[in-house]
DNA sequence: ATAGTCAGTTGATAAAGTGAACCCTTGATA
DNA sequence: TATCAAGGGTTCACTTTATCAACTGACTAT
């Protein structure tokens, strides 16, 4: 655990899991359906050592599982936890907005087709009733967790 | 531009913006609020060099501006643009996985409250059907930009 | 005159990341 | 029986980033 895990907050325990460098890109290259070290090494031409930290570190997060695909000799490929899956929804959600605010030229990269058939854009939503929920929909309140500590300046109260 | 900028994949392209170390943190702080360098600075515990570097990146990219608060001395404060804002939903779809993931002793540390007046999870959907959008409901594919290089060895045709 | 505020900059030290080469187990080939 | 190749790493020298503390500069308030 890093710094940001240590965190009374929600987004840094998050970050410290899943933003440090080159991780998100594993977890992308996961769920495209790549399994195996020497894969995930070429396709992003990260450094092998550095590949093997990451995924110890998804790994001890409980975001990627290691298992063994044969015996004689011993081979390993990794998959995506329950964990891993569940962050996927924040994975498209960036790259709807990269798509957005870096427009590639030639078009988007990628696109994305839900199980209902429909190419679309990811929109993140109140389950509620519906409605987008973005920086205008939305008020950030202090929940029972909440502490003093870095991170936390505007939400705890002081005294907590 | 960091190496991220470069590869031709949306979510590369928003980690390198968003993704550096501190700065998820940083737009946090700005959507809550904070606005002064030395509020960032206090509440983040980040080291005042690298927050100037950050804010500057911001600022090249897009999600940032300063803006001059009094003249006598000259002093700025730091607001998010609408690309800022528009990465809120990534943000909230973080904190909920956080949440999920790594339950903080005490429940969470922060709760959302939608327009419509619910406390509520922030849910990603297709908007065409309104269902989740997640790893079981979705299928990458290649888009009109696809194209070979690092980080696109399964979407990109080979030959292209 | 002295102290304090804000928004940084400077510089020494420590931690991370890079790139290339090497290692080990094993199956296949000459 | 070499020896080659595949897969999954480890080691090591080097470069880049980050940290921590102190310092600067332009003012205002006392």
């Amino acid at each position: 655990m890093n710094r940001f895990g240590e965190m009374h907050c929600s987004i840094a325990q998050a970050v410290g899991v899943v933003a440090e460098p080159w991780t998100p890109l594993i977890l992308r290259d996961l769920f495209l359906g790549l399994r195996r070290f020497d894969q995930l090494s070429e396709d992003l031409g990260i450094s092998r050592n550095l590949l093997t930290q990451r995924l110890d570190r998804l790994q001890a997060a409980g975001v990627v599982e290691k298992v063994a695909y044969q015996r004689r000799p011993v081979r390993y490929e990794y998959h995506l936890t329950e964990a891993g899956r569940d962050i996927v929804p924040a994975l498209i959600t960036l790259m709807a907005w990269g798509d957005r605010w870096s427009t590639p030229p030639g078009g988007p990269p990628a696109l994305l087709i839900h199980s209902c058939g429909e190419q679309f854009t990811p929109t993140v939503t109140c389950p509620h009733c519906g409605g987008p929920a973005g920086a205008d929909t939305i008020t950030m309140v202090a929940g029972p967790g909440a502490a003093q500590g870095p991170g936390t300046m505007v939400l705890a109260k002081p005294g907590q």
